[in-house]
RNA sequence: GGAGAGGUGGCGGAGCGGUUGAACGCGCCGGUUUCGAAAACCGGUCUGCCCGCAAGGGUAGCGGGAGUUCGAAUCUCCCCCUCUCCGCCA
């Protein structure tokens, strides 16, 4: 949610804004309807003010037939008090979701483009590996090794449905928990349990509904209906809803590991194969809440982005960082940095570059989601102010198994297991 | 699933249908007092929106929504949530 008093003083800000985003949005209407509202307030207020006025005077009348003929005067007044209330609360349900739809503005910094395409790599770390013989796909060295079984998977669960199994299974669960105590045991991160069934006040609240519905599964439509969360953001974000936070507890720095629920509309025909894009998975992810304040925002942007790094740094996979540009970003960022791991499977040979893929997304919203959350803290002049929120990924699998099984496999195709991760496999050196 | 109880300000806890945004207590902030502190005493202490340069004024809010009424925290209906007991169960 956008602050609708800056809305209205800087109008083409957003309308920019929106524009930068490939969003359509025609701010001027809503300009329109706001103050078609505002007019309605006004004189419902006044209506009422008439009205309270006169029965407090009712209140005060001793005389029974005083009171009879002042409250016989009433009736004209109360019909006018009930229709002005009327039109207010139309008014009020038109404009609401029109401004659940505008966009946050992205930030200066952010590229202008389309789409994903004109996305500007902003470094890269580690060197992606040369083989000396045929590399597999993760597919081939899953299905191989017994890692991996779509067949199963897309029996009992439909497309992009998969089981992992055996040490499949293991290493899911090891780099899970491996992001999940580096944020815990070594960042400073409370580790949470997220709900992912939620209701739509959580999901509208952190910015994903109205907009991205579609994207969502909706269990138990009706009275009762809930939501499947596509990320922990949700469930950590909206924690705090409606709470006001005392400054000196900022920032809250939250972890959790969570399935994540991803229609994938859309998106038919797309990454089909493999683990790449799929309807159900594990995902840790770091959430930071902090004050209002824009370079405190940045600093915690790029903080949330070097620890994501340090996952892939030590289980030494290469990986580019790309600044997303302005019409890949979504409604609700005001920036975003997606990390790209090199994914052997993916590349070819025509372009030294390719073979990246996004396996973690850090955003900046600023005030965006704790509007719409009513996320609020008292600051040291007792103000009440709307808390800052980012999120980023710090570990999600299946996906990250991809260049993990591929930068790590061997000519005898068996896979070495990262070092890191050994720990958390008894030990375990090899796949295969 | 069955049977009850309840949801009021940061917390506790009142509230005959009519100056009740809400007594009282605690907490918190400021002041007096003190060498300093405690105690005591005095004062202050919710939020959204609208109008206003401001001071201030208006309006809304007692789980949510609808209704009765000139007027609702107080009455009626629906919904949500919490708690207790019984049953069932990962």
């Amino acid at each position: 949610m956008i602050d609708l008093k800056d809305l209205r003083d800087n109008p083409e800000k957003y309308q920019r804004g929106a524009a930068l985003k490939r969003v359509t949005v025609d701010i001027a209407a809503i300009l329109k309807a706001d103050e078609q509202r505002l007019a309605a307030q006004r004189e419902f207020e006044r209506l009422r003010f008439e009205q309270n006025k006169a029965s407090t005077e009712i209140g005060r009348l001793k005389e029974p037939a005083e009171k009879k003929a002042a409250i016989a005067r009433m009736g004209e007044l109360k019909q006018q008090v009930k229709e002005a209330e009327e039109r207010m609360k139309t008014a009020e349900a038109q404009i609401e979701p029109l401004l659940l739809q505008i966009p946050q503005p992205p930030d200066a910094d952010v590229p202008e483009g389309k789409d994903a395409s004109q996305n500007v790599v902003l470094y890269r770390w580690g060197e992606p590996r040369k083989f000396n013989f045929t590399p597999k796909s993760h597919v081939d060295l899953g299905l191989a090794l017994g890692l991996i079984d779509f067949e199963r998977g897309v029996k009992i669960a439909g497309s992009r449905s998969f089981y992992l199994r055996s040490l499949g299974a293991e290493l899911h669960q090891a780099v899970l928990r491996m992001a999940f105590d580096m944020m815990t045991r070594e960042k400073g991160f409370t580790g949470m349990t997220v709900p992912v069934l939620v209701r739509e006040e959580a999901m509208r609240g952190t910015g994903f509904f109205p907009g991205g519905r579609d994207q969502a599964y909706d269990v138990d439509p009706g009275p009762d209906e809930r939501f499947l969360t596509g990320t922990a953001e949700v469930g950590l974000t909206a924690y705090h809803m409606d709470e006001v936070l005392e400054e000196s507890t900022l920032p809250r720095k939250y972890v959790a590991v969570s399935t994540c629920f991803r229609r994938e509309a859309g998106t038919y025909g797309k990454d089909t194969a493999g683990l790449y894009r799929v309807h159900q998975f594990d995902k840790c992810e770091q959430v930071v809440i902090c004050r209002n304040d824009i370079e405190e925002s940045k600093t915690w942007h790029r903080e949330m982005l070097s620890y994501a790094e340090e996952m892939l740094k030590r289980l030494n996979l290469p990986y580019r960082v790309v600044q997303c540009c302005t019409g890949d970003i979504g409604i609700k960022n005001a920036s975003q940095i997606d990390i790209e791991s090199w994914m052997p499977s993916r590349a070819n040979d025509k372009d030294p570059d390719s073979g990246y893929g996004e396996t973690h997304s850090a955003s900046r919203l600023y005030e965006f989601q704790s509007r719409r959350l009513n996320l609020r803290y008292k600051d040291a002049e007792g103000k009440l102010r709307f808390c800052h929120t980012l999120n980023n990924t710090v570990a999600a699998s299946p996906r990250i198994l991809i260049p993990i099984l591929e930068n790590y496999q061997n000519a005898d195709g068996t896979v070495t297991i990262p070092e890191v991760l050994r720990p958390y496999l008894n030990g375990r050196e090899k796949i295969g």
